[in-house]
DNA sequence: AATTTATCTAAACGTTCGTTTAGTTATTTG
DNA sequence: CAAATAACTAAACGAACGTTTAGATAAATT
C-alpha cells in the first residue's frame, strides 16, 4: 500500500468543532477551517465529503463531548437541584480556554431555524426532545408537583436553557450566575 | 430638473427591515433585497450607500417602530407589571403577519457579537443600556426591594428578555406565554 | 531498490456575493 | 418643443465562497 494519513480525524474534527462553535456554520469558511485544522482542503474533502459533512461530524463530536455532562444529569437523584447543576455544567465551557460560546446545539438550532436543512434540524429536535424528557423526569421527583405544574415548569426551563445559551455568548459569568440562581429560585 | 424617485425611501426601508428581521444581516442578499424592496440595486445604492448603510437605516426604522411600545413602557406606573406587559408587547409582532422573528435589536446583537463592526455594536449597547435603566426604574417603584435586589432582578430580566427574543424565533405562542408568566411569578 | 498508490500541495473551477459602471428612459424646466 | 439631468435597467466588476482537479510527494509492498 501507500503512505498513511498524517492526521487523526478525531483531532481535526475537534478543531473544526471549536471553530464552528465560535463562529457558527455560515461564518466559518473552508479557508478558516483549513488553517485551524492544520490540513489541506483536499484532506478535509476526502475525509468528510464537504463542509456540510464536516459540520455534521462536528455536531456528533460535540454530543460525545457533552455526553458525560448529560450522563451525570441523567443519573442525578436530587430533582430540581440536578437541573440547576446541569445548567451550570452546560455553560462552564464558556469560561474555559478556546472562546467557545454558548451551546453548539442551541446555536445551531438558532442559526438553522429559518433554514431548510432537515438533517440538521432533526438532529436538533431529537436533542431538545431528550433534554425535555430528562427535565420532566427530574421535576417529577418532587411528588408535591402536579402534572400540569411539571409540564409548565419544564417548558419554562427549556426556554430558559435556550435563552441562557444565547445570552451566554454575550454576557459575563456573574450575570449568568445571577440569572441561573434567579431562574431556580421558586421551582 | 429631472424626474423624481418612483419610490418612497421610508416604504422600501420598511420592506428591507422586514427581510433583515426575518433572515439576519448576512443571510439577506442584495438580490433578495432588490426583489423585496421592489427597486433596482442602483436605486438601493444611490439611496443608502451600501448594504451596511441600508441595514443601519433599517435598525433606525425598527427603533421608531418600537418607540411607541417603549414610550408606553416608560410612562407606566405599575412597576413590575409594566415590565411584564413590555415583554408581551415586545414579542407580539411574532404572531402578526410578516414572519418577523424575535427582536431585531437582540437578533442583531447576537449575530454581531463576534463581529468587529463597532458602529452596530454601539447602537446595540446603547439600546440595551436604555432598557436596563427603564427596568431598574420600574423595579424601584416597589419600595420594599433593596438596591441589591433591584440590580440582581434587573440583570435577570435583561437576560430573560434576551433569551426570550432568541427563543421567540423557534417556540410557540403558548410556550412563550408560559415562559413569561413563570419569569415574573416571583419578582 | 523499484513500483505502487494513497496523501499531499497548489492552482483553478463555477457561483454567488456586494458593488460599480455604461447606457437608456422619462420628467422637469427654460 | 427641446435641452438638461436625475432615475432607471442591465450588464459587468473583483473578491470570496465551496468544491474539484492535476501533479508532486512519500510511505508501504514486492
Amino acid at each position: 500500500m501507500a503512505r498513511k494519513k498524517q492526521y487523526n480525524e478525531d483531532d481535526v474534527v475537534e478543531k473544526a468543532m471549536n471553530l464552528f462553535w465560535k463562529n457558527g456554520y455560515e461564518a466559518t469558511s473552508m479557508q478558516m477551517l483549513e488553517k485551524e485544522m492544520g490540513i489541506n482542503k483536499f484532506s478535509i474533502y476526502s475525509s468528510f465529503g464537504n463542509k456540510h459533512g464536516l459540520f455534521l461530524e462536528s455536531l456528533k463530536h460535540y454530543k460525545t463531548k457533552v455526553s458525560a455532562t448529560l450522563l451525570k444529569f441523567k443519573n442525578g437523584t436530587n430533582g430540581v437541584e440536578d437541573i440547576k447543576q446541569f445548567f451550570y455544567d452546560s455553560i462552564s465551557s464558556n469560561f474555559k480556554v478556546g472562546n467557545q460560546k454558548g451551546c453548539l446545539v442551541t446555536n445551531t438550532y438558532n442559526e438553522f431555524s429559518e433554514n431548510e436543512d432537515q438533517l440538521i434540524k432533526d438532529e436538533m429536535t431529537s436533542f431538545m426532545g431528550n433534554l425535555k424528557a430528562l427535565i420532566i423526569e427530574k421535576l417529577q421527583m418532587d411528588a408535591s408537583k402536579d402534572e400540569d405544574t411539571v409540564i409548565k415548569q419544564a417548558n419554562y426551563l427549556l426556554l430558559a436553557k435556550h435563552g441562557l445559551a444565547a445570552a451566554a455568548r454575550v454576557n459575563t459569568a456573574q450575570e449568568i450566575e445571577d440569572y441561573i440562581e434567579m431562574t431556580f429560585k421558586n421551582l
